[in-house]
DNA sequence: TTGAAAAACGACATTTGTGTCGTTTATAAT
DNA sequence: ATTATAAACGACACAAATGTCGTTTTTCAA
């Protein structure tokens, strides 16, 4: 039902792929997730699927480009935003993630990182390890924006703090994705990790 | 080669394929292993293992509920120790535990954890949601306990630091198992979690 | 209108793991 | 010793996915 076409036409049927695909590990998370079943869901046949993506690694790290390319410059400094009132801001936006984490590829997105164990493969998809440190980065440029224009008295080093940022986020996510929100109370622990990063950036008000 | 034999026998035999389990686990993590994994390191056939187990996620259960067994009792206070002492020496046991995360079976575990989306499986493994609420009380009676001696003057809920100090650590955890410890820096965010608590809990040194 | 290119199809061979079950073998009690 | 018991064995039938490949179908260009 298809031949000789447009790069056009197959840069769309590819992300038509992609969202029944996305679609497909939202339900059931990478693990449990198979070719098969992103076939089914785009309505397309095992050559056509396999034509776009090797499999369901390419497909997933694919994906993951897709969606990431989609978010970018969220910690661009805003005018108008102090830094302080930008962080609540993004927070709140992850809460609302954590808090509709069924929805959402977080669960997957673990899963697939766990899966990854390999050294081996660590080395194939240097862009995992990109990902995280760009986002090390950019928090890391915020923070110091954040304190050259005498917003922030950090009490530990920008870096630092964005690690651990990353980590309590990450945290979060994977404890509400096996115990949903209410068990692990979302908003409180925002509420905490706000608290934290007060105490850490000593933002003049 | 073993015949009706004492509930001993049976005991023993069983703590050798968990240990065999464990070995396994820790290698290949919990997606990628199975039971032949299990079998040939134990070098123990089809039918003696499935006699033990009916399957890998009641194998693993096992093998968790039998590792949590041998850790317990850690945050019961110590006479001639103050709280935070306590606390910090617990950290520092976490982080060589993280650093040390190839040898470990956290990698699995979050593996495992995450497997069991399912509601359906969520309520036949109750364990797995006590797991954490145990870990959440025994943190907050201690951090209460540490209140009411005068030690600390909390500025938020007990309960609620408990909570995000248990996200750090899961986060710490699954960002070093898919990135290693020298890029997460796990010793640095400790220092950084070890602020954020000491601004939450203020103790009175 | 026609035909070459290639997208999509779907059957197939393979692989890998699972759980079962009839058989063998070692143990402990008599 | 003998024997009942059940632990351990390992072949087997089954299931679920994977990746390949020869065939069919559709589009675009001439």
């Amino acid at each position: 039902m298809a031949p000789k076409v447009s790069d056009e036409y197959k840069t769309k049927k590819k992300i038509e792929l992609l969202q029944a695909a996305k679609r497909v590990f939202i339900t059931k998370g990478y693990t449990r997730a198979t070719m098969q079943d992103v076939m089914d869901e785009a309505g397309v046949s095992r050559g056509a699927l396999y034509a776009y993506f090797d499999n369901l690694e390419h497909l997933y790290l694919e994906l993951l480009q897709f969606e990431d390319q989609q978010d970018a410059q969220f910690f661009t400094p805003i005018a108008g935003e102090t830094s302080w009132q930008q962080i609540t801001k993004w927070l709140y936006k992850q809460q609302s993630e954590i808090e509709k984490i069924e929805q959402t590829l977080s669960q997957a997105n673990s899963e697939f990182f766990l899966s990854l164990k390999d050294q081996q493969k660590q080395q194939s998809y240097p862009y995992i390890t990109t990902r995280y440190e760009k986002m090390v980065d950019v928090l890391t440029a915020f923070f110091a924006h954040g304190t050259t224009i005498g917003e922030f008295k950090p009490q530990l080093p920008p870096e630092a703090i964005a690690r651990y940022f990353i980590s309590v986020i990450d945290g979060l996510m994977l404890d509400t994705a096996h115990l949903g929100p209410e068990k692990t109370k979302v908003s409180e622990q925002m509420e905490a990790l706000l608290f934290s990063l007060r105490a850490m950036l000593r933002p003049t008000q």
